[in-house]
DNA sequence: TTAAGAAATACGACCGGTCGTTTTTAATTA
DNA sequence: TAATTAAAAACGACCGGTCGTATTTCTTAA
């Protein structure tokens, strides 16, 4: 019989809400019961899935970054010749979404790294691991595109990716206030379509 | 005699200690008897200054903002035909508090931006004015610049400023993670020194 | 100038609630 | 029955905010 795993399940549907919330109200201006009520699972279960919300919220970082990285990775590895399209295509479709859901929260990254980056050591390592794999995915692709001759090559293709994930934090916070794409879409179309190609 | 006014003073205390703490632990991260015990004002007293953490914590964005258009500020009127040279200054002094600090707690700003500036009305509209203040404030200088020769001008000062604020927000919250000044210093360089002159 | 009255401020105790975590009990499995 | 896991109950600490009251400051009138 297919053992439902009820467990594995537990802590997969804890992890989502956790992004949702920790996303929304930030890591201190969510309360454990909050997020054990919208799935279900009683406040005293909590600590045989984690062993601390410290620990937890490292476990939702790195949950966080999963999808994102599976996506960019797909768009790169499908575009044989265009890395740089691909990556403008992966994020177009970011800002698509950002627009449907009215600028609620922009990365979970961005505003952990804000409010514990300094705090809590457990986080700041996570944080510092999920945004390193990001970035060195990243970075291939924008070597790729180098190679194809999209991309000026005189600058390092680390250099750019960090240049464009430092924006995209930064543009997605100015989203969240300014209530608007516009930052987002800014930000692609000064590095994307401008200083990133010569 | 001088008139110690004490209010103002504790008024002022607060606001000081409020920043210090929001910028090290977060909004949700600070408890309002940890800022009382600190510049020794009780409990009861606070609400004679502010009438919720709330409106503290948008008055504690506007005080923070008033020293860097102060200083920028200065930059700008005392180097009089390079507009350019006074941002890239005014960004490098930053850059050596910044080290001084050992990169603890980046830019309040940014960091309230992600964690409450979706949730709290009062502290989104307080975190719009504050930025657009600066916003406006560099603009202005870039416009100086464009008009001095020094600064491309195929981009509008205010897609310029948007872009150089976004980007140092972000590069604060990577140096703060990664515990270095290069994300920040790789910033005003890109920028300063590439991206917006020709 | 002074006395009296009104208003604002200072202050600590205390409110109900929630925080993250631990201990204890109940249920399940071996 | 013994061992393991789930969940309920309880824990002290702390949260933002309110209370009544004591003290100061400001306003007014004599």
């Amino acid at each position: 019989m297919p053992k439902p795993n009820k467990k594995e399940f537990n802590r997969e549907s804890l992890l989502n809400q956790g992004v949702v919330l920790f996303m929304n109200q930030g890591y201190h201006g969510t309360g454990l019961q909050e997020i054990l009520d919208a799935v279900n699972v009683p406040k005293g279960s909590f600590y045989n899935y984690f062993s601390s919300k410290e620990e937890f919220g490292a476990a939702v970082i790195q949950h966080y970054i999963e999808p994102f990285i599976s996506r960019l990775s797909l768009h790169l590895q499908q575009s044989g010749s265009d890395a740089l399209g691909a990556i403008r295509r992966y994020f177009d479709e970011l800002i698509v979404e950002l627009e449907e859901n009215k600028f609620k929260g922009g990365c979970l990254l961005g505003s952990l790294m804000g409010e514990i980056g300094s705090t809590s050591d457990v986080c700041q390592q996570s944080l510092q691991s999920a945004i390193a794999r990001y970035r060195d995915l990243l970075q291939s692709g924008l070597a790729q595109a180098q190679q194809q001759g999209s991309v000026r090559t005189d600058k390092t293709p680390e250099e750019m990716a960090d240049l464009l994930i430092n924006t995209w934090q930064g543009a997605l916070l100015r989203m969240q206030i300014e209530k608007s794409s516009a930052p987002i879409k800014q930000c692609c179309h000064d590095l994307l379509n401008d200083f990133f190609i010569r």
